[in-house]
RNA sequence: GGGCCCGUGGCUCAGCCUGGUUAGAGCGUGCGCCUGAUAAGCGCAAGGUCCGGGGUUCAAAUCCCCGCGGGCCCA
């Protein structure tokens, strides 16, 4: 049965149900010799899939699918990432917590189990999801990240850098989410627009009166822990002295910088009187602007120090806070500044922050500035909108905080890890060679510790006592029955003996879940848990991963970072970067703009197989603008193949065809055209497969099965399909239609699979042995012995032909259903020769015409005017006896003009380009068009004898169409009358019966069957026909 | 400030790596055709400074440089 409309929910219905009873994905998997490993980046189990991660699992699925039959044994674990903060802050919200104390007083137990439940639930809807798309992966044994054996992997992991010494455990300035109280990896921060103060200081120089060093901050809550200033060594400072509502005031800026500040300060003159190079402000003691606010700051003297960092910008003066920011740090720790950190894990001022003590940061900088203000220390003050680091998951604003963090000291491996990209093939090449390259040059060493509850606990036990630490690398050492035991607060109660008679006891951190992905490559394999060394060699690393461009500082990294310490080598062979999907205006698709589109509703209208082959029709790596046009042209263009298949279905079933081999059969020049077309396609999906360009596959098939096989071979082959049963090229067509089909089924497989399949199937096996599903075939190698380039190149021509003819045609307004006398080709070039000489069967069927000639030159008439825009200015009032000079020219005289290219005009020499216009008079009765190789003419005067072919045609189509109306079968016999005078159709009246049907055919006025009238060509004609009762 | 990507008809995109006919599709628009694939299908036409400017070259949408605009990432 071939239903006449493709329905894509029936299609993936029926055969959903064909692999789940036939067990087909279990028999798929078990074939292959060679071994392709392929690793899942896992996707957060928090809600449903979106558009993007539909798209990414549709990738995957489709190169596994294609790897599959290439007769490679893919390894398909999908993966799960299952830990860290967005599953707490969606369970805080269950629960509507609002702080960490919310959770303590919950239970760390209990809120850990139900975090555990939230991801397994999500998982398992997700995992539905990833089903209903038609993703082939081992959905019954995912990674998870949960899970003991994976902890395992992680903890093997930190055990390898500390025995090479690179998990460190350092007081360092961190991201931190002040709402969810934990430290934050760069990858972690999400940057967005934020308002905030932009404020000028002037800090007080000691021992001279009325004399500041002026500094710029956005962050004034930092200014409490204010402990140096930077300058620049390089850079020119300058003394200006400034007067404002009749005082003056001496202030130290950047020479360049200093009026432009003074001007926001609203001083009314300034100069400058003294200048200095950074290096000279060394050592400049100046006081803490907020000496009485922030008692504790008398214990310090605050002195000038020069910084590269500090660059050409604001007043040229940093303030330095080691507590509070990255490159203040790192200056304290070079010249020795106390890293003052008076902000607790809330964000709140503590104790030592003074006056400030109890407040929240934020809201501390109105106050601050206010008291700035009031000791006449705040210079100017404006509104600054910039980008500023946000929490990824809850869009807190973060801080930077110096706290004692535990760090894997990834800076240390930044060469190795950069010789590695260069070994992994990255589609596109710039993904890894430059994009990833230069993430990875910029890392510094990655903070792995989280002060939270739902991860994977730190593997490192601390003595009370002694202080000596004990890196545990396997589950195996403590004591665990189920996985919850594995996280907190359970793991945390147990101790361990250290050797010096004190209590080893587990730091309370979790990891980073970006470290708990980046095990994932052995983490799948379960090494070292369960999989021996000896066997993980051989399998590892991952010849393939694919995930979004968001990856790059993620997945990419956190993988390789890991891998780099645990084995010294990358852990994927190739990976391909793939981009985001947008709306159609190219913005990101958010709830509050109100513009997401859900993967189920685009399936509900165009069927999985028709998502699946819009999502892979452009280039991977670019970002995807969801738009509806396209994809609902998918699956018209989906719904072609599905037709003329189903017209190849139809005769080819009622002729009960079965597979003769090619060898056998006697092939028409359209059948080797499109068998050549055929392979050519099969040539360039093969190479393009390998390098992972999909989108150039899905091209490349609809143009072959749109534009090749139903537009035109299809159109070619027609009649014969209705010669009787035995004819031999009939049986050629059915025996290439089969190979068509079959190819293109398999070729697309692994992108349209229950399309694919659903054609195997229905036509493919219907009419020859195969195999119990079509992923149990073999991805076609293409037969170049059948592609024959010279025939390619003459039937596009000839389809060039015959559009021009259709173009001239609609000119003459003689329609295809007319046969017209001649058509002329006027072409120089070889290829028409070639292609006249080879297809001229096909151009006077397609063009519906007698006769086809090729010329050199077509004889017509030039006719040429005066371009008066050109030759006006040149010649001025010469230019009227010019024009008769030109009209009196003869034909011959003409032609010379033209050939020599240039026409002179009483003794002046113009060139014929600008100086004419030539138009081209084509004879009496011709229209012609152009093509890209020359010029088609068709001779559009109808003769008698065309008339009357003209006229039948025109009849049997009347007749066939009351044969539909009277919903006749295709091959019932009839009797018919015509209202029309015999000679209109003289010589016709077979031709007439035989494609009609028609037993008997007479004229008359029609008396009795069905009758009705029609117009043609101005003429009422009246028809009757009659079902032939057998 | 740095890195990367993108910029091609009204819209969505191919082509660019590997330079070579008149830059292709599809959608949309207009006009037609076909009618035994038909609740389909097909053709034709209009519509493009290939972001701009320089360079390399016999030849540039394609390679190089400098800008402009947009996006992502980093500082």
């Amino acid at each position: 049965m071939f239903p006449s409309v493709y329905s894509p929910k029936d299609v993936e219905d029926e055969i959903r149900k064909f692999w789940d009873s036939h067990r087909i994905y279990e028999k798929v998997k078990k074939k292959g010799d060679r071994l392709f490993f392929f690793v899942d980046g896992p996707p957060y189990t928090t809600g449903r899939i979106h558009l993007g991660t539909a798209w990414n699992k549709v990738i995957k699925d489709t190169i596994l699918r294609f790897k599959r039959m290439r007769g490679f044994r893919v390894m398909d674990t999908p993966g799960w990432d299952m830990h860290g903060l967005p599953i707490e802050v969606k369970v805080e919200q269950e629960l509507g917590f609002k702080t960490k104390r919310d959770i303590e007083s919950f239970g760390i137990d209990k809120f850990v189990a139900k975090c555990m439940e939230y991801a397994l639930r999500n998982k398992d809807m997700m995992t539905e999801q990833f089903k209903a798309l038609g993703v082939w992966m081992d959905w019954d044994n995912p990674y998870m990240t949960i899970k003991a054996e994976y902890i395992d992997s992680a903890w093997w992991c930190v055990k390898k850098a500390h025995e090479q010494g690179l998990l460190e455990r350092k007081l360092r300035v961190v991201n931190w989410c002040p709402r969810c109280e934990t430290a934050l990896a760069d990858a972690e921060v999400e940057y967005k627009d934020k308002e905030d103060p932009s404020i000028y200081v002037k800090f007080p120089i000691k021992g001279s009166e009325n004399t500041f060093i002026v500094i710029w901050t956005t962050t004034p809550w930092t200014l409490p822990a204010n402990m140096a200033v930077a300058v620049h060594p390089s850079l020119e400072y300058a003394k200006f002295r400034a007067e404002k509502d009749g005082k003056t005031e001496f202030l130290i800026m950047a020479k360049d910088l200093g009026s432009e500040v003074l001007r926001k300060g609203g001083y009314e003159s300034w100069e400058v009187v003294e200048t200095y190079s950074g290096k000279d402000l060394v050592g400049l003691e100046y006081e803490h602007p907020l000496i009485e606010e922030v008692p504790i700051q008398k214990n310090w003297t605050h002195r000038v120090y020069t910084a590269d960092f500090v660059t050409a910008e604001n007043t040229g003066c940093v303030h330095v806070a080691p507590g509070h920011g990255l490159e203040d740090f790192e200056l304290g720790e070079k010249v020795g500044l106390e890293v003052f950190n008076p902000v607790d894990d809330r964000g709140i001022y503590t104790e030592k922050a003074g006056k400030y003590a109890g407040l929240q940061v934020f809201e501390a900088n109105r106050i601050i500035i206010e008291d700035l203000r009031r000791k006449g220390l705040l210079l100017a003050e404006e509104k600054i909108v910039h980008r500023y680091g946000h929490c990824w998951r809850c869009k807190t604003p973060i801080i930077y905080r110096a706290t004692e963090q535990w760090f894997l000291a990834v800076s240390k491996l930044k060469d190795r890890m950069l010789e590695e990209i260069d070994k992994v093939m990255w589609v596109p090449e710039w993904a890894g060679m430059a994009r990833f390259k230069d993430w990875v040059s910029n890392a510094k060493d990655w903070c792995i510790s989280r002060q939270r509850f739902w991860g994977i606990p730190i593997p490192v036990w601390i003595c009370e006592k002694c202080g000596k630490w004990k890196v545990v690398g396997s589950v195996k050492e403590v004591p665990w029955k189920e996985d919850l035991d594995l996280h907190r607060p359970k793991i945390d109660e147990v101790t361990f003996d250290c050797e010096c008679g004190g209590k080893m006891r587990r730091v309370k951190d979790v990891f980073d879940v970006w470290f708990d992905s980046g095990v994932a490559s052995w983490g799948t394999l379960k090494f070292p848990f369960e999989m021996s060394r000896v066997e993980f060699e051989r399998i590892w690393p991952a010849d393939f991963i694919t995930e979004g461009h968001d990856q790059t500082r993620g997945w990419f990294y956190s993988q390789l970072g890991a891998s780099v310490i645990a084995f010294g080598r990358a852990p994927y062979k190739t990976v391909l970067m793939h981009g985001f999907t947008l709306d159609e205006k190219g913005r990101k698709m958010s709830k509050s703009l109100g513009n997401v589109v859900e993967p189920e509703e685009v399936v509900s209208r165009i069927g999985v197989d028709g998502f699946r082959l819009y999502v892979l029709s452009s280039a991977l790596w670019e970002d995807l603008r969801f738009n509806w046009e396209d994809a609902k042209n998918v699956l018209r263009m989906l719904n072609i193949y599905w037709n003329a298949v189903r017209f190849a279905y139809t005769y080819m079933s009622l002729d009960r065809y079965k597979e003769i081999p090619l060898k056998d059969v006697q092939l028409s020049v359209e059948d080797r055209w499109i068998l050549s077309r055929l392979e050519s396609f099969n040539k360039l999906a093969l190479e393009a497969m390998e390098k992972y360009h999909l989108h150039k596959v899905v091209r490349a098939f609809f143009d072959f099965v749109v534009e090749d096989f139903s537009r035109w071979y299809i159109q070619l082959v027609r009649p014969k399909v209705w010669e009787e049963k035995d004819s031999p090229a009939k049986i050629a067509t059915y025996t290439t239609i089969l190979r068509v089909v079959e190819k293109t089924a398999k070729i697309i497989a692994p992108f349209a699979p229950f399309l694919a399949e659903w054609i195997y199937q229905h036509f493919v096996k219907e009419f020859k042995e195969g195999e119990e599903s079509i992923f149990l075939e073999s991805y076609p190698e293409p037969e170049e012995s059948l592609i024959d380039e010279e025939l390619e190149r003459a039937m596009s021509v000839t389809r060039e032909i015959f559009e021009a003819a259709s173009s001239a045609r609609q000119k003459a307004k003689r329609k295809l259903r007319w046969p017209l006398r001649k058509l002329v080709i006027e072409s120089k070039d070889e290829d028409v020769r070639r292609a006249v000489e080879m297809l001229e069967g096909i151009i006077k069927a397609q063009c519906n015409v007698k006769e086809v000639e090729v010329v050199e030159e077509f004889e017509k008439e030039v006719k040429v005017k005066p371009n008066y825009k050109a030759v006006g200015p040149k010649l001025k009032d010469k230019v009227k006896k010019f024009a008769e000079f030109v009209e009196s020219l003869s034909k011959e005289e003409v032609k010379e003009i033209l050939k020599r290219g240039k026409v002179e005009f009483e003794e002046v020499e113009l060139n014929v380009d600008e100086a004419l216009l030539i138009e081209y008079v084509v004879p009496e009765g011709y229209e012609f068009s152009e093509f890209s190789k020359g010029i088609v003419y068709v001779y559009t005067v109808l003769d008698e004898e065309l008339k009357r072919e003209a006229f039948a045609r025109e009849i049997v189509r009347r007749i066939q169409e009351m044969r539909k109306e009277m919903d006749l079968d295709v091959e019932e016999f009839i009797e018919s009358t015509v209202e029309i005078d015999p000679k209109l159709i003289e010589g016709w009246k077979e031709y007439v019966k035989h494609e009609t049907r028609s037993v008997k055919l007479e004229f008359g006025e029609p008396k009795d069957g069905y009758v009705k009238e029609w117009e043609i060509e101005g003429m009422k004609v009246k028809i009757g026909i009659k079902r032939l009762e057998r």
